[in-house]
RNA sequence: GGGCCGCUAGCUCAGUGGUAGAGCACGUGACUUUUAAUCACGGAGUCCUGGGUUCGAUCCCCAGGCGGCCCA
């Protein structure tokens, strides 16, 4: 009949016989009675029979996701983005408007449907519409029903698309949600006072990475965003705030990696009156629970791996995994002493095999050797704990070490997901901490920890002995969903844009 | 930053130095309680962009763009 084959204009024209059905072409609302998932949770486990007896009237709203024509016998599957149900749409069950109107639905299309809940002969639960109203058009095609939306840059860029396609796209964010909410029940059960502090600083403090720059226009002020919250999170200690915590989001100006977006969520806590030692059970309990709440279980499928978020979890001092799998590669002891030296830690890097950056301290070699020998193999829940004192500028050094700081990471299925460690709460020592990490930036580390007068004096009234620790939300959600990319779990991911 | 791979119809993908293909989607018809409905017919393309080689490039070469994976 028409040779104009641009599905876009057929979906255009479809759409302006639409208003010449006296329809509004974008209601304003629409009442439902029921949610799609809300009718297929109720009526799932009924009968025909049942159904039958009690004929279920509904007014329900979804998105057009399958039309089966047969004439005056028509199927539509609709979804809410959550679930799916078919609505049957007879010639003699609606108006002659409303099948009129059913004629010039395209796939994709939003509307309301009213009727009776019944199974069909296949036992399929389906809605019998009595009544048809046009709510949205959709004047683009969509991916195709069965591949679904695979190219992994459409899902990234075009959310939505991803979203109203992929029935298992929402399930990731529907379990970050419940992680969210999880913490926050956690937490708050534990008397933590949720906070928000600023996220434009005038120092970019509490980590050590780049900042993003930015300028406030009134007040003439060059500012960071935010690279943590930890610095403003205890002044609310000092200020007598003993628990408190932030969840919220950090912006770091560095690469982009399946496990780094630049503005990532962060969960940080504090708890006065304690050390490292009390945060390790505190997030043994905190994990198991939260992935109870979000998944159903503390131990979940992760790749070939299985991770079991059950207490209590692997612990090992840094210098000795660092030891040990250096030992085991070179076929010798290695000594705790050669870990903390500069020029034998570099021979020792060197024999490994493992390259360091020119000025790096002890360490940071360290560091480095672990994150290159040890890290991917941590794939059960590992507390890494102990850690060089040149490299924590905020961590309090053991009473028995001072070249080391109660401090630790948590690791699990291949990478860091906390950090946490007894707060330094002496200024002074705060105060040759920040001065030697000024000394770094000046030998060329972008990343070493800038000065902050003002926290100091925070210090200087009174911080309490305290522990704080930093959970990487989106990491912690990648494990709990079985993603292998942090953009897997970030809705909207930076990506570079589109030349047009 | 480096290496490898990808980019072809709305989607998922084949393919070729000589006028570009399939399945789904779309249109028309048949069927008229289907289940990825089926059958028949039909329409649909900046083969990522630019340059080069060539009589001729979607394909080969060079440069660029975007993405993915790995490495740093």
């Amino acid at each position: 009949m028409t040779n104009d084959s641009d599905q876009l204009a057929q979906r255009r024209r479809n759409m302006e016989e639409v208003a010449q059905l006296g329809r509004n072409l974008y209601p304003h609302a629409f009442r439902c009675t029921d949610t799609i998932a809300a009718l297929v949770d109720r009526h799932s486990g009924e009968s025909g029979e049942a159904l039958e007896a009690a004929q279920p009237q509904t007014t329900t709203a979804g998105r057009i996701l399958g039309i089966r024509s047969f004439g005056k016998a028509n199927f539509l599957v609709l979804s809410d983005g959550r679930a799916r149900i078919q609505v049957y749409v007879r010639k003699d069950g609606v108006s002659a408007d409303d099948f009129a109107l059913f004629k010039l639905l395209d796939f994709g299309d939003l509307v309301g449907v009213e009727g009776r809940i019944f199974r069909t002969r296949t036992d399929e639960l389906t809605i019998w519409a009595s009544r048809i109203e046009f709510l949205a058009k959709c004047l683009v095609p969509l991916p195709e029903k069965w591949h679904g939306l695979s190219d992994i840059e459409i899902r990234y860029r075009q959310r939505y698309l991803d979203l109203i396609v992929n029935p298992d796209a929402r399930r990731v964010f529907e379990v970050r949600s419940r992680v969210l909410t999880g913490l926050r029940e956690f937490l708050g059960a534990r008397d933590y006072l949720e906070v928000e502090t600023p996220m434009m600083q005038r120092v970019a403090g509490g980590a050590l990475a780049r900042p993003f720059e930015t300028h406030h226009n009134a007040l003439d002020l060059d500012l960071y965003l935010r690279i943590a919250p930890e610095l403003f999170l205890k002044r609310l200690v000092v200020g007598g705030i003993e628990r408190v915590y932030e969840i919220n989001r950090n912006f770091r100006n560095e690469g982009i990696s399946t496990q780094h977006n630049p503005e990532f969520t962060m969960l940080e806590f504090y708890q006065a009156f304690s050390d490292y030692r009390d945060l390790m059970v505190l997030t043994e309990q905190m994990l198991s629970e939260v992935a109870r709440h979000a998944t159903g279980s503390d131990d979940v499928p992760y790749g070939e791996h299985r991770i079991s978020f059950t207490a209590p979890f692997a612990r090992v001092a840094l210098r000795d995994a660092v030891r040990e799998a250096a030992a085991e590669r070179l076929g010798r002891a290695v000594e705790d002493a050669t870990l903390r030296d500069r020029e034998s830690a570099v021979t020792l890097a060197g024999e490994l095999g493992v390259e360091v950056p020119p000025v790096a301290t002890a360490g940071k070699i360290v560091l480095t050797i672990f994150e290159e020998l040890c890290e991917s193999a941590l794939i059960q829940p590992t507390f890494v704990y102990d850690y060089p004192t040149e490299i924590s500028p905020l961590s309090k050094q053991r009473a028995d070490d001072p070249e080391t700081v109660e401090r630790f990471e948590l690791y699990a299925g291949g990478f860091e997901i906390a950090n946490a460690f007894s707060e330094l709460n002496d200024p002074a020592e705060q105060r040759r901490r920040f001065e030697a990490q000024r000394q770094e930036r000046q030998e060329g580390d972008l990343e070493a920890h800038v000065m902050d007068d003002d926290y100091l004096r925070a210090l200087e009234y009174g911080l309490p002995p305290t522990a704080g620790e930093g959970v990487g939300i989106d990491r912690l959600v990648m494990l709990l969903t079985d993603s292998r990319s942090i953009r897997d779990v970030i809705l909207f991911p930076l990506m570079r844009p589109r030349s047009e």
